[in-house]
DNA sequence: CAAACAATTGAACAGTTGTTCAAATGAGAG
DNA sequence: CTCTCATTTGAACAACTGTTCAATTGTTTG
């Protein structure tokens, strides 16, 4: 399990420090859902949606509408933001109305913004 | 520009508000960069990479050792993070010891953490 | 100089991702 | 029921991404 690279360990003798390092890091399973996590804001498309989402509910259309692109490309996109509890929805007869899950997500690219723009 | 798709706007008369939304989004690079941002947090061995240099300033075959994985795939990683300023490094002889270009990183990975684990 | 080793680089490959297109579903109106 | 329209879905396709492999660069040591 260990020693897969024949490394500069026997050389520097680090491998005490790479243990702990190795022991300190978080779950396998944690880091993957992280990872899934920031792949979901990791396209622009997305970004933008949530955007108008930050100031209101908006059926499907109208995003696609906001973004000029086809609702099939949008409803795929919220699709995968539904299934990872970042949007919700409520339907009003024909329509859909999308929708922020928690503010959580606001935080999250308001992070990513600050950063970007520093 | 607009009118891309004859969508629900016809029916609805949501005209109004759709233009609203589309003026109050970020530019369109604003937005690029922003998604483009949140890429290298999008995947597993960054994360753990960037996990590594939480501890300490590490050399790219300890990282490699650490991560079970080879020097070459682990520089290539670094490659991307060195590129957009999250790490930097410095050079000691003939190994190279990466570590965090600044605390943000740490913040931005904190908040997704703390999101998925609540 | 040559040998050894850490790190980097480029090409190639498989795996993933976002959009498009066509078809299907769901709901209101005639 | 039929028609219309908003939305969803699945398949297909091109574009992108992460790892591997082989070759190269940079540095130290003999």
């Amino acid at each position: 399990m260990n020693n897969v690279i024949p490394s500069c360990e026997s050389v520097h003798s680090h491998s005490d420090f790479v243990a702990r390092i190795r022991h300190d890091m978080p779950d396998e399973t944690v880091l993957y859902d992280l990872a899934e996590l920031y792949k979901l804001f990791a396209d622009s498309t997305r970004i933008k949606i949530l955007y108008c989402l930050f100031e209101d509910e908006m059926c499907v259309c109208d995003i696609a509408d906001v973004l000029g692109m086809t609702s099939s490309a949008i409803s795929h996109q919220l699709r995968l933001l539904k299934h990872s509890k970042l949007v919700t929805f409520r339907r009003d007869g024909k329509t859909v109305y999308y929708s922020l899950a928690d503010e959580h997500v606001r935080t999250i690219i308001g992070m990513g913004m600050e950063h970007i723009l520093e």
